[in-house]
Parts: structure tokens; C-alpha cells; sequence
DNA sequence: ACCTTATTCATCCATATGGTTGAACGAGAA
DNA sequence: TTCTCGTTCAACCATATGGATGAATAAGGT
């Protein structure tokens, strides 16, 4: 009932904003492209766990798989956080300008006194 | 019995994960402090709904609260939102320099031939 | 005192999330 | 074929989350 909306942005945060995924992330950004297994055992989850938030970074973009034989390869992709620091700027942007109109809207009243 | 952890990273993200929240944040950032009532009146939630975003806003410390006769003035905290950049600048630094480590060895191998 | 206004608190609901365990699948090795 | 390995799929569970509604609180206006 209730829509679910998700657009890539919420995706990406919302992937990050799990710890044992930032670490995940922090893993391969560090070794490279690497097992799912492999990145499992560094964690004190079950596999099926693991198995679990690499497919909600996947689905984020955050990493990319690839599989070669019966080994998943999965590495880190960081082209997705651009659009965090983009949403970042943006709403800066956005309050500096507010900022800016009210600053010299001071300085016009100053100028009238 | 699940550990549930919360660091102010995990906090600022998950606030900033939700749609509703991000478009909370960027009124604020244009209009700046605005009342709780006139925040909601512009979305299709109900007051509380929009109370108890604002809440976890706040608990992430992305906005602030200044409570004038009845009225509570919200006002948007951009402080908090550079966590991200600098999780987002040090996963990409780690990330550079493991290509950077990568790139000299083959160079290192190149002079070998 | 009583009304009105602004907001939170308390419940309750449906769905999402993070976790577990066990079965299933795909593919080389014995 | 049967074994093992790497991984996902399918249930299932407890808790979190986003939402609604109605009561409670706080404080000025009448």
C-alpha cells in the first residue's frame, strides 16, 4: 500500500549507510576484486549474510560481479558515490544562495540608514 | 539480541537515506528555519510523520531545534553532512592507492624486461 | 477557567531489514 | 556418477522503519 519509491540516490545511501557494507567497500577499495567467499571470512557473519549485503551493494552500483568459473569476483565501484557528492553540493549551493540574498539584503538596509 | 550499532556516519547516512528527509533538508536550505507545522504543510504526510523525520534529523544532527513560545523552529545543520565526504575521500584515497601500488609494480616489471 | 494552536507521545499497522539455517544449483574433480 | 566447492535461493525470525490516528502536553488569548 504503502509506495516504495527508490531512485538510485536513495539506493546508494542507503547501501552506505550499513557499516558491515562500508567495510565491505573499504575491503576491496583496499585487496582489488575479491571472492565472495574470501570477503566473507573476514567478517563474523554467516556467508549467506555477506552474500546478502554484496547483492544490496550491487543493486546500488557500489560493486560489480564478475563470475568466472564458480567463483563470484566482486569488486568495488566508486563512480555511484559521485552522485552523494553531487547531492551534497547541490543543497549547499542552494543554502549559500539563501545565505547570499540575505546578506545582501543587510547590506541594502545598512546602505538606507 | 542483534547488536544494533549507530555511529554518527551510520546516523548521518541512514538519515540522509530516506527521500522524504533529503527533501526536508533542502527546503530548509532554501527557505531556512521554518516551523514544524509549515514544514509538513508541504508534503503529503501527515504532521507526525513529518515530526518523527524530522526527529531522526536531528538525533543524525542535521538539523537543529530552537523552541520559541509553542513553536519549534527547525533549521538545517550542514556541519554534520561533511562525515560523508570524508568517508567518501578516504574510501577513494585507499582505492587510489592500491592502483597506484598496482601501476608501479608493472612499471617495475616493464624495466625488468 | 476554557479555547485554540503547535507539537510531541503512545499505539498500532504493514513492510523492510539484517540475521540465521538448510536446501538447491552449477561445475570441475574423483 | 558421486563428491566437493562456491554461491545463491527459500524460509523463517526479531527488530526497525515509515505511516496513520488519537490522546496528551504546553502556553498564549478570551
Amino acid at each position: 500500500m504503502v509506495e516504495r519509491e527508490s531512485t538510485p540516490l536513495t539506493d546508494i545511501l542507503k547501501a552506505a549507510s550499513d557499516p558491515t557494507r562500508r567495510s565491505i567497500l573499504t575491503l576491496l577499495a583496499q585487496d582489488g576484486p575479491t571472492r565472495v567467499t574470501e570477503i566473507a571470512a573476514r567478517f563474523e557473519k554467516s556467508l549467506n549474510a555477506v552474500s546478502k549485503h554484496i547483492k544490496v551493494l550491487e543493486a546500488a552500483g557500489l560493486v560489480s560481479r564478475r563470475t568466472a568459473w564458480r567463483e563470484h569476483i566482486i569488486e568495488v565501484r566508486m563512480e555511484p558515490l559521485v552522485e552523494i557528492d553531487r547531492w551534497f553540493r547541490d543543497l549547499r549551493s542552494i543554502w549559500e544562495m539563501r545565505l547570499d540574498a540575505l546578506e545582501s539584503l543587510l547590506t541594502e538596509e545598512n546602505d538606507n540608514d
